[in-house]
DNA sequence: CCGCTGACAGGAA
DNA sequence: TTTCCTGCCAGCG
């Protein structure tokens, strides 16, 4: 994992829109790495401070961090037990950005 | 080289 | 719907 792969990373979930959500896989495939869901958690744990962390979570809808609840409901997400209610209608896929 | 671990994903039971 | 299992890749004994 080196420091481009976080970059791009991180570039990535700085595009997140308000009141959205993206997820750990739908991220690395975003970036050409396919399969490295995993990495993408472990760049998320160290990402500068103007990365909103809090809107990237595990494609099941579950908050790996549940901290960051407080920050998701902050923008209209409804979040109940660390799951996502909405997800599928909040989800925001990467690749679409692409197509536009 | 081997095995364990981790902000994961997807399908089966 | 929840739990389990398998596939992934890099880092660290």
């Amino acid at each position: 994992m080196d420091i481009q792969f976080k970059e791009a990373v991180w570039e990535v979930a700085r595009k997140i829109p308000f009141g959205r959500v993206s997820t750990y896989g739908a991220i690395a495939k975003a970036i050409g790495y396919p399969n490295h869901s995993r990495h993408v958690g472990k760049a998320m744990g160290g990402c500068p401070k103007d990365v909103p962390a809090y809107r990237v979570i595990a494609a099941s809808g579950i908050l790996r961090v549940p901290e960051f609840e407080q920050r998701l409901t902050a923008e209209g997400i409804i979040v109940i037990n660390s799951r996502i209610k909405n997800f599928k209608k909040i989800f925001w896929n990467p690749l679409d950005e692409i197509n536009f």
